[in-house]
DNA sequence: CTGTTTGGTTGCGATTTGCTACTGATATCG
DNA sequence: CGATATCAGTAGCAAATCGCAACCAAACAG
């Protein structure tokens, strides 16, 4: 019946995928909206209006995807208190701990041309550009995919890609 | 006629957007499947029977993320040497230009309890764990978001978060 | 030649989108 | 005060997309 006969780490790759809080973060923000919410958000963006206008989104959406964000504690939703119309979407910690994505995601539209970089991200105290994000080694170094492994808490290695050559 | 009166910074937002690379970014990667493949690329899946029971996804869905991927210049699809069935989709250099946003992604996931940390991302060379990725100003030093600013190139401010409140 | 693996495609019902119009609560204007 | 405008949503509905299951042709393997 030829239970599992896969060619290469598709086991070990769904072993670890069990863990992996990527699905889960996918949920709640690998969706085109809900990014560009985010996005939206990190720069100042506030109220249902704001976002509406400025990411041209459909209300009924725009509203699902806050409530969303909401209850999955990215944003946090209060009433203005100086305007009862108004409600006012900030973002959580947990919302701001998503800027390296945010960064990340930008730098490498700019990078390979998906939108120039007429304006760029600086440092305000001196106004100078932010650095490339990049995965970096314990003391600094830049890494790229062909110089990482996976490993267990305790340094045991545990081998997930380049187990199928 | 009451042409544009908003109330705060939605209008420098949405000049801003029109240069930002981040929705042409969202529109190739920033739909669940996408982002699952994208992972599962830098992981070491390399075929389309890999991709499909490692993660779960419907043939016809996977089919289309893959050509869409392959024209958006992430992967490159080649038929397997050694086995004419088999069709190899791997990244692209740009495809691996996505890599900090998937470990940024992943570390966030993890921080903020989307799933354990079983296994981490490690420097191949001495077996620690990776950074924390973070936005980093030009000397290094982390900053977080009130810390940004959006300059021009020339150097010149642009005010788009706080110009509102 | 027979059976299996691989990488798809096709059909179809269920879900999700996105547009437009509407509502109800609160503010602003005269 | 009364009329109007703003704000944050809902409601309805057509169109697009998803996801399952079945099918298929080409390329191996025995």
């Amino acid at each position: 019946m030829a239970t599992q006969r896969f060619s290469s780490d598709i086991g070990a790759f769904r072993r670890a995928a069990l863990s992996c809080p990527i699905p889960n973060a996918v949920d709640l923000i690998g969706e085109k909206w809900a990014f560009l919410i985010l996005r939206g958000a990190l720069n100042g963006l506030r109220h249902f209006e704001e976002f509406q206008a400025g990411l041209g989104i459909a209300r009924n959406i725009l509203s699902d995807r806050l409530a969303r964000m909401v209850a999955g504690g990215i944003l946090e939703r209060c009433p203005d208190p100086n305007d009862g119309r108004k409600v006012i979407y900030s973002l959580s910690r947990k919302g701001e701990g998503l800027l390296p994505v945010v960064v990340a995601l930008r730098q490498w539209g700019e990078e390979w041309g998906h939108g120039s970089s007429e304006v760029v991200l600086a440092d305000r105290r001196d106004g100078r550009a932010v650095r490339k994000i990049c995965v970096q080694a314990h003391d600094g170094r830049a890494l790229n995919l062909d110089e990482l492994t996976w490993v267990r808490p305790d340094g045991e290695s545990v081998e997930i890609r380049q187990a199928a050559e």
